[in-house]
DNA sequence: CAATTTTAAGACCAAATAGTCTTTAATAGG
DNA sequence: CCTATTAAAGACTATTTGGTCTTAAAATTG
């Protein structure tokens, strides 16, 4: 459904949303470890969502990556759609080239709800709310601290 | 979630099911072309399939594949696992490499009761069974006529 | 203003998946 | 039993995605 890209994107946001602000830039080195997502690829696909102005960054000493206020209005869709398009995350479960109530395949009502719902959440709450969110539930973006108690 | 290898063993298996039997076999050529699947692709998985008795199939003269008593009792997930493995499905959302209720990520409660969802409906109706859904609601494998009707 | 640190940009390489082709073996029918 | 027809098998190629590296440019600091 959603490419690695644009999970490493999604992940790399809401971490800058928690941890960033305009004068606690992060470099990449940092976030590729916390998150466990390779450095240079990181570096290339923030890079990206800097063009499309999801992310800010500034370089040289104490540069780095961070979200300013437009930044934290966009949305999970909005990275979405800039990583990967639509149309993944619109298709057919089974690959049919269009996914439609008119010609449904076997699976269409099974799947089709679940589909609308999340796409409603990820297009309705910005960047800030879900990251409020987040603090809230305590839920996570790495499993690295896990990972390292358990190993 | 689904390869396309997946996608097209799910369709050609519900195409199986509804249209061939033990003295009714079908050609590849015939299936690629119903379900507009590329032929040598097809003929490969198919093998593969028939490999995990998912499909039974008779070479020579008026041969080609078919679905037997014990094809028809196997499930959509029997299909899946043959063809994608387990992982590929069950991964978390966001790419964390494990998905669970304990270190759950922003997105996994939106996401995770629906997986589990489908999962169930998937491992639980035999195939014969989901082709007299089929048939009983008239859900399409393929677009083709769709198509036909409206170029 | 020079040295250093960091992102920007884009060329480059690797792996996985998707897709094709060619040769062999089995079966049915004349 | 010979021929035509079909799947089986596996080597091969192409495309996409994932990932790396190198050089340039911008910003900070002394
Ligand atoms: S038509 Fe297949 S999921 Fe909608
Ligand atoms: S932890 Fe991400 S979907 Fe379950």
């Amino acid at each position: 459904m959603l490419s690695n890209a644009a999970q490493y994107a999604i992940r790399s946001i809401l971490y800058l949303a928690l941890y960033s602000s305009a004068t606690q830039r992060i470099r990449t080195k940092k976030i590729s470890q916390d998150l466990e997502v390779p450095q240079p690829f990181l570096a290339k696909l923030l890079q990206r969502l800097g063009g499309a102005d999801l992310v800010s960054s500034s370089k040289g000493p104490n540069g780095g990556f961070y979200l300013n206020k437009t930044n934290r209005n966009k949305t999970v869709w909005d990275i979405i759609v800039t990583v990967d398009g639509t149309e993944k995350f619109n298709q057919c479960f089974l690959g049919l080239h269009t996914c439609s109530d008119n010609n449904p395949c076997p699976v269409h009502f099974n799947v089709s709800p679940f589909k609308q719902i999340i796409k409603k959440d990820f297009k309705g709450k910005t960047i800030a709310q879900f990251s409020e969110e987040i603090k809230k539930r305590g839920t996570v973006l790495s499993l690295k601290d896990f990972d390292a108690l358990h190993k």
